[in-house]
DNA sequence: TGGATGCGTCGGAGTGCATTGACATATCGA
DNA sequence: TCGATATGTCAATGCACTCCGACGCATCCA
């Protein structure tokens, strides 16, 4: 958990990289240049790098068709992490915080 | 929001920060040498300034008794705005992720 | 009153990371 | 096949942040 965690908060300790996974929160799947379009504080060059390090710290998944990649949130990744470590340290403290939700039911874990 | 999601993960962007913060979840209440004794990767220097992030962008609540400062999470503050940032964006792709504690009237959720 | 303790702050060195233009690769359309 | 589009990657630059030793201030104890 504690590898997960850093990895977690690392990827959404960059203002940028919160705006695109609000933007992803918000359309459910955009391309690369959409979100570059718009997050109009930075260039194209920049929403790529940091797609990267979303992709490669488990933040977003990355679905290919033709020449367009598009990006969604990965919600059994680190987001999910960073949920669980703020509900820990926030449950050892008031002792009643609710669950993370079940994020199972949409993908039946294809993964296998 | 904005602004305070920001601060919010401003402060947890660190390592050390989140260190201190899962020992203040664990402990309750702890003094800033304490805190440094238990993080040996790390000087008290450096324990003092993360206290000051942590306190000036509100996670952190400082309590003065003689020459001790003793600190705690302050869970209506940052801790929580990061919680409800996660929880947003989990909400829209999702659709069902649970509230944050009520914090300030936690004597009345009986837990059935 | 004098020494010890708890703690914050300052200044500087070292490090890491964000940003960007230029370039490379792959796909689409005519 | 040829150009346009979508996107990743590289190298260079500059800024911001972390860390620590030294110092200062307030409090406690004898």
């Amino acid at each position: 958990m504690e590898a997960n965690e850093n990895l977690a908060f690392d990827a959404l300790s960059d203002r940028v990289r919160r705006r695109i996974l609000a933007e992803l929160g918000r359309e459910g799947e955009l391309t690369a240049t959409e979100i570059a379009n718009r997050i109009d504080s930075v260039g194209r060059t920049t929403v790529s790098s940091h797609l990267r390090v979303l992709r490669t710290s488990g933040a977003v998944i990355e679905r290919r068709d033709g020449r367009n990649r598009y990006y969604s949130l990965d919600l059994d990744g680190t987001v999910r992490d960073a949920f669980a470590y703020l509900q820990s340290i926030m449950n050892r403290a008031v002792g009643d915080v609710p669950d993370a939700p079940e994020q199972g039911t949409r993908n039946e874990r294809e993964t296998g």
